[in-house]
DNA sequence: CGCGTAGTTGAAGGACTTCAACACGTGTGG
DNA sequence: CCACACGTGTTGAAGTCCTTCAACTACGCG
């Protein structure tokens, strides 16, 4: 037991993510929460990690979030994901030196630092915890995999459907409750680069599916009218709602 | 020490894989090799996985290629992946209990049942495995945001390269040695569906590059005829090359 | 030899880009 | 306090890349 499970401080994000998937043990909370030296506070638009910079910490998002992108030779740049509260994030360290893409503040944020060699005691430790962080890596290839799909195989109005419906899938997590309306601090230059389009053809797309009546929009505040008939338009899965854990052995004694 | 080590008998290609990144102790490997209950032959074309079908099992590669893939509900396809000898494939079914995807062979096949609980064994009992299998997995998914950022942002042929790079470099590993000339047996409507492009483009494409002296075709026998110009033109950095561990634990005792 | 699959080519059309201009809001310095 | 700069959003017109449709060729296999 730590001071902080015996004072009862707030869990680390990770922990309460985690927790969300399996019935951790106060053994394997107290070890995660430990992973953490200490928080990073970040002003949206910050960069955290550079692209090809040199990496050795791999990071917690505990408020806010953020997005990862490469950046072409070409000068484009393209947006891989969003993270949100409870991600571990700056993974790309884990497997090389050389960070394999850049991290960027969207919203204000508060992230936590994981030195590697902490990450891998829990791995030595906690007999559960790492499966349970490699099936939720497994889950991010899978949604990631989705969003390659979207890109490749869908027009404009279904990708931006899907992104949208995923961002406030995330953002109900930590909002809690059910949300319709979502504060955007994206550009339309952001969304392209999410998307593969221009900042231009993305905004006739909002205005497009705004006549169609799917989307309202009142400057950064956006609403989706109906949320079921575009999950079905998009075949939109939320792959974080779940991650089957029965394959796991029992926790240590 | 099983019987297979003392006999010298052939170890999984996935300890093969791993031990190219790690100097695995042979009780280490003996695990690995341990996980897998089974062969299974494919010819090529044969669907191991289908997408949605109930899945408890995963998967190594010992021998030839698959292919992970998205059926959209509009009828399109999107090839996510190519698996090779030594990769873990089926881990969507380490999530949850649906695929996600399907796994169809290209050439014909050997693959290794490994059962789930086999794996979350392997986790518990070997320290450093899980941890490697994890950076493992943080490689893909940055290979994969590769391939994102190729469909999002360039045109039809740099993807192509991109692609015709990347296969040729994982069939090498395999291969030994240097090899410019590669036997595709993928149809240019495969490669559509991989590169997010109809077969017609991928054709004019191809032409296209020939035209330029990229590459030369005979048949199924295609070579790479300028692969260093070709990797600075497309950005093309080879993801599986190494991986670092100096952050895991020593071995178990 | 004929049939099916894969590859190839042309012509027309469409989705998205590019370029350019303007509108709007916000913050900052004169 | 207003002028101005700057980032973001919006719109039009022209152009490009890729798709669609359709036909035809080449190849392998019964």
């Amino acid at each position: 037991m730590t001071l902080a499970s015996l004072v009862g401080a707030r869990r680390s994000a990770l922990a309460q993510r985690l927790s969300h998937y399996l019935r951790l043990t106060s053994d394997e909370m107290d070890a995660i929460d430990a992973l953490e030296h200490g928080d990073r506070r970040l002003p949206a638009g910050a960069t955290l990690i550079d692209q090809d910079g040199p990496v050795d910490m791999l990071y917690v998002v505990q408020h806010g979030w953020l997005h990862s992108s490469l950046r072409l030779p070409s000068g484009g740049r393209q947006i891989l994901r969003f993270h949100y509260a409870g991600d571990l994030i700056g993974t790309s360290s884990i497997a090389w030196s050389q960070a394999a893409a850049t991290l960027t503040a969207v919203s204000d944020c508060i992230v936590s630092a994981v030195p590697k060699p902490a990450l891998g005691e829990l791995f030595a430790t906690q007999r559960r915890v790492g499966g349970l962080l490699f099936a939720v890596s497994a889950a991010e290839n899978v949604a990631m995999a989705d969003r390659l799909t979207s890109i490749g195989r869908m027009d404009s109005i279904q990708r931006l459907a899907t992104l949208l419906l995923d961002i406030t899938a995330r953002l109900r997590v930590t909002a809690g409750g059910v949300v319709d309306t979502i504060e955007l601090p994206l550009t339309q230059a952001d969304l392209g680069d999410a998307l593969g389009l221009t900042k231009v053809h993305v905004n006739r797309t909002f205005r497009e599916m705004e006549a169609r009546g799917m989307i309202a929009r009142h400057g950064r505040r956006l609403t989706i009218l109906h949320e079921a008939e575009l999950k079905a338009f998009t075949g939109f899965v939320d792959r974080y709602e779940t991650v089957a854990t029965e394959w796991l052995p029992a926790a240590a004694a």
